[in-house]
DNA sequence: CGAAAAGTTGATTGTCTTCAAAACTGGTGG
DNA sequence: CCACCAGTTTTGAAGACAATCAACTTTTCG
């Protein structure tokens, strides 16, 4: 099996090449996987040439959505998955009596729509928080290709598996963190992410709402303001409203991992 | 307060039946997925007789775990996905600096093991909270087989997005519900399973420890306690240390589902 | 520009945790 | 068979942390 490094360095993607569209109706478009630069985000790596050009055949069309837009929406058919191309997503379940609960936040490179695969319906909202593309990639398209080329049937699963592994994570941070340790690892997870695409390691832009990363972090809005204006004040980080930079990385590693002793 | 022992009558269905294995080492027998009456809990249905017998394939062999004794443990090596035969189990994670989070507490025909897909490395334990035996799929020959058999393919993606949207719901339990909701869901989740494979319907044995339970439910042991007692208090349910009877089933889902106004 | 949305900050309350002690359970060996 | 012991569970009291309520400021966007 590959012994690949358990955290996979990417290269510096330079991100959003400016597709190269022209006019014509984008929707339809036909793009190529074995030319997209987020390839070795979100597919398989080490395929023949052959593989490589077939892949091309689990794309079907791209699609855009707008800011605010929903890709797809808890009780919608499921049909595909969706490869994010540019832009940022969250995805939330909602509980009966109306509950909201940001399950998670997704960039470019990254796979949504599995949650959809076990009973052929969406069980959650994927919504864009700013405007995006995706990949569209016919689920039934997937399964046949993945039959025949053993290295995207094992990247399907590592995906999948990657998600439970993350989920995983949430639950930990969930369940027994306190707010400050929660906010530093959403913080840490974050930028480690968008450094994987080529960004600041330090600088980032919160694209989303202070309610949406509480719904997350499972605190209110309030208090993941405070705990911010707390950060700020030791010097740990700098906000300004959605614009935020890590000045001590290290502390915040800390606070997620603090000593044994000192608890 | 008690009456009637709550004693709950172990599988009055279908569940285990007489392995009929003779003397033979456990060890090393083939085990006959077609034939197990837990088969449509953790293998695909709709299969034609040949496909039947090619999933045969599938179970190399079975182990036995003791009870408080793991199956695996996060760091080691990942070859085999596990179907519970007999017994339960609990997964866990653990953080770096000790913390100790269980993910989810499982039964027979459920399968465990998912986890260790994306790096070919178990990330968490999983520990028998009583005796218990599990079929050993190689994850390998799950994959050669799902190439060949559409319906398998399926099923282990259905069986993974399961998961999926599983820990969606832990998260919005984590997330947001005060302790008495997420007791209350707990015990729904754990009664509904059972009775899935044919126990009661409102009694059931706690396999686990209040710290479990509160760990899975982001709780302290103490809380739990307090919690069941405050339910047993208000007749909702009789708790005798492991042994639990649900008196008032609606109540609960109306815990869970507290009313729009109710916020 | 102006209204609405998002964010900050303070005061207070409520829920859960922590600390502590006692009671119970189930298994073991005398 | 019973006593005993460790682990588990219950319960109480006090304290900590985040939620709530509220007022105000800043930012965003039509």
């Amino acid at each position: 099996m590959s012994n690949a490094p358990l955290t996979v360095p990417r290269a510096p993607l330079k991100l959003v090449p400016s597709p190269a569209a022209g006019p014509a109706d984008l929707h339809t478009i036909k793009v190529a996987c074995s030319s997209c630069n987020l390839r070795e985000l979100c597919m398989p790596m080490g395929l023949s040439p052959d593989e490589l050009a077939r892949l091309d055949e689990v794309v079907a069309t791209r699609r855009k959505v707008k800011r605010g837009g929903a890709l797809f929406r808890h009780g919608e058919a499921f049909h595909s998955l969706f490869a994010i191309r540019t832009g940022f997503f969250k995805t939330c379940v909602t509980s009966e009596d109306g509950r909201d609960q940001v399950t998670g936040f997704q960039m470019a490179g990254e796979i949504i729509g599995l949650d959809g695969i076990v009973n052929d319906h969406h069980t959650c909202d994927a919504v864009a928080l700013e405007d995006a593309e995706v990949c569209v990639m016919p689920f039934d398209r997937v399964g046949e290709l993945s039959r025949e080329i053993g290295a995207l049937q094992h990247h399907v699963h590592r995906i999948m598996s990657r998600e439970i592994v993350r989920e995983h994570g949430v639950m930990l941070l969930l369940g027994g963190m306190r707010a400050e340790e929660r906010v530093a690892a959403f913080l840490l997870n974050l930028v480690q992410r968008l450094h994987a695409r080529g960004f600041s390691r330090s600088e980032l832009v919160l694209r989303m709402t202070r309610e949406e990363i509480g719904s997350y972090l499972g605190l209110k809005l309030e208090t993941v303001s405070r705990t911010f204006s707390k950060l700020a004040e030791d010097g740990v980080i700098e906000v300004r409203s959605r614009h935020l930079r890590i000045l001590d990385a290290q502390a915040l590693h800390t606070l997620v991992t603090p000593p044994p002793c000192a608890q």
